[in-house]
DNA sequence: ATGGCTTCATAGTGAAGA
């Protein structure tokens, strides 16, 4: 099973660089973040005509979730229960005997900032939930725009970075409780390139210059340790005119 | 240089992202 997760920023703009990477590596899974698009605007039936189900979760403007597959997503929750939240952030969905949790966690804006707070609150729902989840589901995966950066390697001036959004001890703690009830990073299993990042910002030339971070993750429960093959970050689609300012990480299983 | 760039909602500019 070939899955992968990919911030967007907006499937509207970036439609034709999705469809494009779909055709060209063919995943069995692709999770999306940052639809911006309420469902009725879905554009479920061009990933159709690609062999590809949809199900998605999606409000105007800001955030959307939402699975792409080739086999039928089944179950869905698209929340986190008991937390109460408009903002659609949440896409969990059992395809075949595999558990995949969807997530765009908030960004957080500034620490101690109210978005801050309801970043760490968020994170601490979801904990709590997964953590009942595990039982359920020994074979899960959790993927998506994490808005962490769980280690100083993971960010390309840690020293500037220390301490701010997506690299504060909270943020990164948060990271480790989630890694700690069982999960282990996929991209980590693997020898990679040094200063590999999975976004760089817009602004200052930074994917030129390579000034990025590595905050979209693909995790895996034990149950599925002996089977993955393989974990990368696809660049090619930052290159492109238009580009979204995240890239695709994709993960590699031997069988379902 | 609390900027830079991009998207969205809006019809001026401002919020938000990370």
């Amino acid at each position: 099973m070939k899955i992968a997760t990919w911030n967007v920023n907006s499937l509207n703009v970036r439609l034709p660089h999705v469809t494009d990477w779909l055709v060209r590596e063919a995943p069995d899974v692709l999770a999306v973040q940052e639809t911006k698009m309420e469902d009725h605007k879905f554009p479920a039936e061009v990933f159709a005509s690609l062999g590809y189900q949809s199900i998605f979760s999606g409000q105007k403007t800001y955030n959307g979730v939402a699975v792409i597959a080739k086999e039928r997503p089944v179950d869905a929750v698209m929340d986190i229960p008991g937390f109460d939240d408009p903002q659609r952030r949440v896409m969990a969905v059992t395809l075949g005997d595999v558990r995949v949790v969807n997530l765009y966690i908030p960004n957080g804006s500034e620490v101690d900032s109210d978005k801050y707070r309801y970043k760490l609150a968020w994170l601490d729902a979801l904990i709590a939930w997964l953590g009942s989840e595990r039982q359920k589901y020994p074979q899960t995966i959790i993927l998506g725009d994490f808005n962490i950066a769980p280690e100083d390697i993971d960010v390309y001036d840690p020293l500037q970075w220390q301490g701010k959004i997506l690299c504060s001890d909270p943020e990164r703690d948060a990271f480790r409780r989630l890694i700690d009830l069982g999960f282990h990073d996929a991209f980590r299993q693997f020898e990679q390139p040094e200063k590999s990042f999975s976004w760089w910002d817009y602004r200052m030339n930074g994917f030129p210059r390579n000034l990025g971070l590595r905050i979209d993750h693909i995790l895996f429960s034990d149950a599925l340790r002996p089977q993955l093959t393989g974990c990368a970050i696809d660049r090619e689609p930052r290159k492109l005119e238009r580009p979204s300012d995240h890239t695709p990480v994709v993960a590699v299983w031997e069988r379902s």
